[in-house]
DNA sequence: CCATGCGTTTCGCATAGCGGAACCTTAACG
DNA sequence: CGTTAAGGTTCCGCTATGCGAAACGCATGG
């Protein structure tokens, strides 16, 4: 008896937490968020369930079966073949005729769009980023915060690298990478300060190595308008980057020029691409008219 | 009795149809299609919701309240905050502080982007496309087939035009752009075939017009490679385009220069920026390894 | 042939989530 | 200030919804 009440209960007990406290399901709003919702009449699950198998798509890693799908969500088979299937009916997944794996389709691209559409900036900084990328022969982005990453809104890079580093829509740790500083160190102290509470929270013992690092750059942009992010996000990667706002003056973003550690000299990105950075961003920032 | 009964029926009946016949909800399958999932066990129907509400929002004309998504979407007040309610949790929605309304969040381009990422071509393509938008100071896009729609994966455009006339993401009618046409001259016969008899049930007596010109335009691919479209998507741009296969060899796109009819002149076009363009789509598809 | 692995279908059940209606706010107006 | 209007949220009863364990199909392949 004891067994059947505690299968049925964990039957349905699975469910919330299969989104909730396994495996970070939404990497922006935090766990212990989405495990609030527990009894939240308003939140609906089915939607959150079809975003997480959304984002078990990973850049390059080509088509998912139904399977594989299952085992990155923790999603029990059933739920995945019903999802995958309304996505596909829908459009936003395209079944592959050969082996029935998914793909994200471009009808997603087409529903991300307005976002773009709405980053006013966007438009007047797209033809000076391009500029600047040619100039330094690295990649040039604008990027947005979302939760504790940073996101590409928009991409240059020049011919010289052959291959973008990051496309629009990659994103990058806001503890690790240049933008992420700059945009931390254009947030008012108190906003600042609920970020780090976060980071604290996150990032548990390895938090106390981060946060001086992240101060430094904070003071570096108070001085020099930039800071020189040197391969912390990632292993081979070297980045200056400037805290910018959207044209509607209240939305925060970060610039930044960045490429593979080989290509880019230390002096040239401090001397030179920084101070370009600060310039382009100032222009930016007293934009002419709209 | 009847009367109630009858409500009933109603308020339970409408609900499918609020998605189905009414307004053409899902843009790319069709409505038929979707009143076909009337009985389907397997289709999700918030997760239809739920993307409808967020394809109410349309590029540039700024964030939308509850009220206005609810009378766009024809969905009941209650659901909209529902899934507005969800959608923010997620993060995909972002609401303003000030009025409350809400807008598509940069975190959609994160679950879009490896859309982008698996589209081969599109690294390779990139830079080759923005010399040719500097030669000829047009836009230069990629395209990709979505329903009855071309949606833009990859988009340049030269310093001449400040703003990029259309940026990835976008979307342009099959049949009236040159990208489309460009798209359908590479289908096999019986694909073609297909399409157009979904054209013919969706434009009813436009299609009598339409469906020559679009033969036209094949015509002209067959023969010297593209086709010239001259204000027919719209009223001031015109466009050449060529169709172009993805890596894989089997992923039919469509490779475009156009702009706004008084900066480009009909010669130039045909002439030169026409051939460029065939001459980079060959290029591209005898890709060198990969 | 039986195993293995993927995918779909079935089906009974609990509840998720729907939506009409009531209920707050704010704002504008007379 | 009442009053109307227009946005939004909350309530709440009800059932169709959509969940998921388990059974089933269908390929491989040893």
């Amino acid at each position: 008896m004891a067994t059947e009440t505690d299968s049925g209960a964990t039957r349905r007990g699975l469910r919330r937490p299969g989104l909730a406290s396994r495996r970070i399901p939404l990497r922006l709003n935090d766990a212990e968020l989405a495990a609030r919702h527990g009894e939240d009449r308003k939140f609906v699950w089915s939607l959150a369930r079809a975003f997480e198998l959304l984002h078990a798509f990973r850049p390059g890693q080509g088509p998912l079966g139904n399977a594989e799908l299952s085992a990155r969500t923790g999603l029990p088979k059933a739920t995945v073949t019903r999802l995958t299937y309304t996505l596909t009916q829908l459009g936003y997944l395209r079944q592959s005729e050969l082996d029935g794996r998914y793909q994200p389709s471009p009808a997603l691209l087409a529903i991300a769009y307005p976002v773009l559409a709405n980053i006013g900036i966007r438009q007047m900084a797209q033809e000076r980023m391009q500029r600047l990328a040619d100039h330094t022969g690295a990649s040039v982005a604008l990027s947005s915060p979302d939760g504790d990453m940073m996101i590409y809104v928009s991409a240059c890079s020049s011919s010289a690298l052959d291959a973008l580093l990051l496309d629009i829509g990659s994103r990058v740790g806001m503890t690790q990478s240049a933008a992420g500083r700059a945009y931390l160190s254009s947030l008012e102290d108190d906003e600042r300060e609920a970020m780090f509470e976060h980071f604290a929270g996150r990032l548990g013992p390895d938090w106390a190595d981060l946060k001086p690092r992240i101060l430094d750059s904070i003071a570096e942009i108070r001085e020099r308008g930039f800071c020189y992010v040197d391969r912390e996000w990632r292993e081979d990667v070297r980045a200056v980057a400037t805290p910018i706002a959207d044209l509607d003056g209240t939305t925060r973003m970060a610039l930044t020029v960045g490429g593979p550690a080989f290509a880019l000299a230390p002096e040239q990105m401090v001397e030179d691409f920084g101070p370009r950075l600060v310039h382009l961003a100032r222009g930016l920032s007293r934009a002419p008219m709209r």
